[in-house]
DNA sequence: TGCAGTATTTAGAACAGTTCTAAACTTCTT
DNA sequence: AAGAAGTTTAGAACTGTTCTAAATACTGCA
């Protein structure tokens, strides 16, 4: 007792578990480095350095997999900002992003501020997915 | 005198030549095809696959060459809404877009007509570059 | 108009990010 | 513990883009 639990405990297999992904040693440790502190935007290449460098070192092919695994079982979501890099983002909620070039980096802002009126209804055929408000900034 | 110039001339050697580009017959080639009719989309292998079919067939190097260096010449913007691929927008003005997912389609909307309001100060050091809005949508 | 100087084009090589292959290994169920 | 199914991995493959350097074209000036 007196132990400080953090509030949520994140019991990292049963979360992979409930998203219907086995926890394997791999898996865990890449959900460990993503969720345990707060929100975070990755590269595949940034997290396999991240990973490299800790007690269970995974192979790229696996963080690949991993990333688009997580983000197919909505634990994490796809960022499209900049040419030939995917960022992803462990904020899954409702949120927009500042983009520092050329520095390639992402901050939240959230939605909730923003206000966007006056969207034109989509294109005959097709259902509205999702808005994307991306910031440019320059140094 | 009395009569309306377009602001868009149809002598494309002189707009290339504005624009500080030498204008080569390949460099003709593309401007006409991206810019003689209305504003487009395109991507460096759909220009070349047109381009491949028309009098003047360019390689594929000059094509990325001619895009990046309208682009950089202010004539075309670059949009990167898809991960491992960039279009190429004739429309330079001030706009936002749809994107048609799967299908990878892009279209204009006029920014006049949406309002944006409450979006964050920039971070420290860095100054405002470009707000996009991409709509997705799917079929 | 011809020439020299510079810019441009090109095929193919190189590169970067990502996905695929298939054999070895791990996890899960019984 | 054993079998079945899922996962990991190294390396090959693939895609979009840039680079290299030799050949060609444009431009300004004689
Ligand atoms: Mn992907
Ligand atoms: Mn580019
Ligand atoms: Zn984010
Ligand atoms: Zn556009």
């Amino acid at each position: 007792m007196g132990v400080t639990m953090p509030t949520t405990s994140p019991d990292f297999p049963d979360r992979l578990r409930a998203a219907g992904l086995r926890p394997t040693r791999q898996r865990v440790a890449l959900a460990r480095l993503l969720f345990e502190s707060g929100h975070r935007h990755v590269t595949a290449e940034s997290l396999h350095v991240e990973v490299k460098a800790s007690r269970m070192p995974v192979s790229l092919a696996t963080v690949y997999n991993a990333l688009n695994q997580f983000r197919d079982a909505g634990l994490l979501r796809e960022v499209v900002v900049a040419p030939g890099r995917s960022y992803f983002d462990t904020n899954t909620g409702h949120h927009h992003h500042f983009f520092v070039e050329p520095d390639g980096e992402l901050h939240d802002f959230p939605s909730e501020k923003v206000t966007i009126a006056g969207l034109p209804t989509p294109p005959k055929g097709t259902r509205l997915a999702r808005v994307d408000v991306i910031v440019r900034v320059r140094r």
